[in-house]
DNA sequence: AGCCACATGTAAAGAGTTACATGATTCC
DNA sequence: GGAATCATGTAACTCTTTACATGTGGCT
């Protein structure tokens, strides 16, 4: 149920179409929250339904028209409410671990192969996020961006995703070479 | 659909019953694919039925009887095909870190002392998953485990566990301490 | 008798994925 | 005309979560 919520949060202190919501999830949200476009336009829709959203249309010139949403009082209600609320721990779940579980099964070089692609997918987008958290600071030191930037939500949440993508190229590098070592 | 392959990748090289994969599940398995005990019978049912496992009963004394499952041969070929299929890369999905995330909307020291708590359960389980891991070892150098040992996907997938649950510790005591210092 | 670990499920509701669908506008 | 980007959805299916349900056997 975080969607609506990671939805919310996007929306904090600013107005997004669907479609600008799809490529911020696509691209940093997806760091530790993904869900696909469509999702989202069911669930801003439900938000609306639910009044924790309203939706503007905008007329744009040069490209269709879009409808930009923006948090009302009781969804910004409803997102405090979340972050009090207790949360269980939650693990990975990606299918790349089960086939290193399951490495037994598998052809070695295969998988290592895999790996490896998996290890520079990884490293990309970690070398993205790095630029995008680079980006927030605006030239401050990141200590004093955390004293003193009026959100530092998304540095927060984006430091964890670039971390997470950091350390799973360094393990598929690491297990593709023990698997290529048999 | 990985929970399936999952099973199949437990049982490899040994019969367990549900409950025990229960058990796995909680403990080694959680690191890195997290199901409740309830999925795993459903699933060991439709796995049994699709013909990928078998089911035999164990007459037990002392404890109720159980029924331990056992890959087929065309469980280990559906395993072996999972570890060839092409894999979308998947991320985090993790309420805390929308909870970040929305930082704004958050009271800073109630959402530090929820990353704190968190900080220490990641520690509990890294600690706990290091002692698996040591466990595999049987005393052997992890370079000559990784070389000689039959079946190194348990050990591949746990690290990675590990590494999750260290780092999830470490982000977790320094976005706290971002969130208090303010 | 009461509690705990062992052991195995069903049912309903909620969330997410995949496939399908449509249309506007710009640029080549 | 065709491709690319912008823009927004619906429908069917699969998977996961949550709540409910039941029973064995040892220990105190």
């Amino acid at each position: 149920m975080a969607l609506r919520h990671a939805l919310l949060a996007a929306l904090l202190d600013r107005e997004l179409s669907g479609y600008q919501l799809t490529k911020l999830f696509d691209l940093d949200v997806s760091s530790f929250w993904h869900a696909a476009s469509q999702q989202l336009y069911v669930d801003l829709a439900k938000l609306e339904a639910d009044g924790l959203l309203t939706g503007h249309e905008v007329v744009q010139q040069g490209r269709p028209n879009k409808r930009v949403f923006r948090l009302t009082h009781a969804g910004l209600d409803e997102l405090t409410r979340f972050t009090l609320a207790p949360t269980k721990p939650t693990s990975i779940r990606d299918d790349l671990l089960v086939k290193a579980y399951a490495a037994r099964a598998a052809d070695p070089g295969k998988l290592a192969a895999q790996l490896e692609q998996r290890a520079e997918q990884s490293r990309t987008k970690a070398q993205y996020l790095a630029e995008q958290l680079a980006r927030l600071l605006e030239g401050r030191s990141e200590e004093e961006y955390l004293r003193t930037a009026e959100n530092i939500g998304p540095y927060l949440a984006g430091t964890r995703g670039r971390m997470y993508e950091e350390e799973q190229a360094a393990w598929c590098s690491w297990a593709a070479a023990a698997l290529r070592g048999r």
